[in-house]
DNA sequence: GCCAACGTTGGC
DNA sequence: GCCAACGTTGGC
């Protein structure tokens, strides 16, 4: 099993928004860089968990752990002409954006800014904290997972 | 609101 | 295939 970190931005789609929904899951739509799809597609599988960050927010951090519920499948964001992530290139037969399915999982006691991490010595490789990383989904080691959701459950 | 970092586009 | 121009991300 594998361990992600995603970004949203709250005002978007926020962490509680995921816990609202009916069955507290979401498609995880409108990605369009390669990175972030090709790790979809390719590398995450059902059962792996996420750290769900965000950004853009005062304080950006992780603020819970959410779980990948689905295989990967196409964006239908990406064929529909009145959506803000409408690709004309991606073909309804050759579809050039996936997604999957994220799952709220649980909450952590208190956010984990990323002012925080910083401070973690155990998190020093950790892609999100490298200087202009705009990835907005990236790989996690388990042991950095394990140190954020244990710096999390305090209170 | 600024701006550094980075990805994408398109002319050549 | 190079690279300048442009757009986006996201911390500050």
């Amino acid at each position: 099993m594998n361990y992600w970190l995603m970004k949203s931005e709250p005002d978007t789609f926020s962490f509680q928004d995921l816990k609202n929904r009916p069955k507290q899951r979401e498609p995880w739509d409108g990605v369009r860089n390669y990175q972030a799809r090709n790790f979809m597609r390719d590398a995450m599988k059902p059962g792996d968990l996420v750290l769900f960050y965000h950004s853009n927010t005062k304080p950006p951090g992780v603020v819970g752990v959410a779980e990948i519920v689905s295989e990967p499948y196409p964006d239908p964001t990406a064929f529909d002409k009145k959506s803000k992530y409408f690709d004309p290139k991606s073909k309804v037969e050759s579809p050039r954006w996936v997604l999957v399915d994220v799952a709220f999982k649980k909450d952590l006691k208190s956010m984990v800014s990323l002012d925080m991490m910083k401070l973690m010595p155990e998190l020093e490789d950790m892609k999100v904290l490298q200087k202009g990383n705009r990835l907005s989904i990236t790989p996690v080691q388990e042991p950095e997972f394990k140190a954020i959701v244990a710096a999390g459950s305090k209170k």
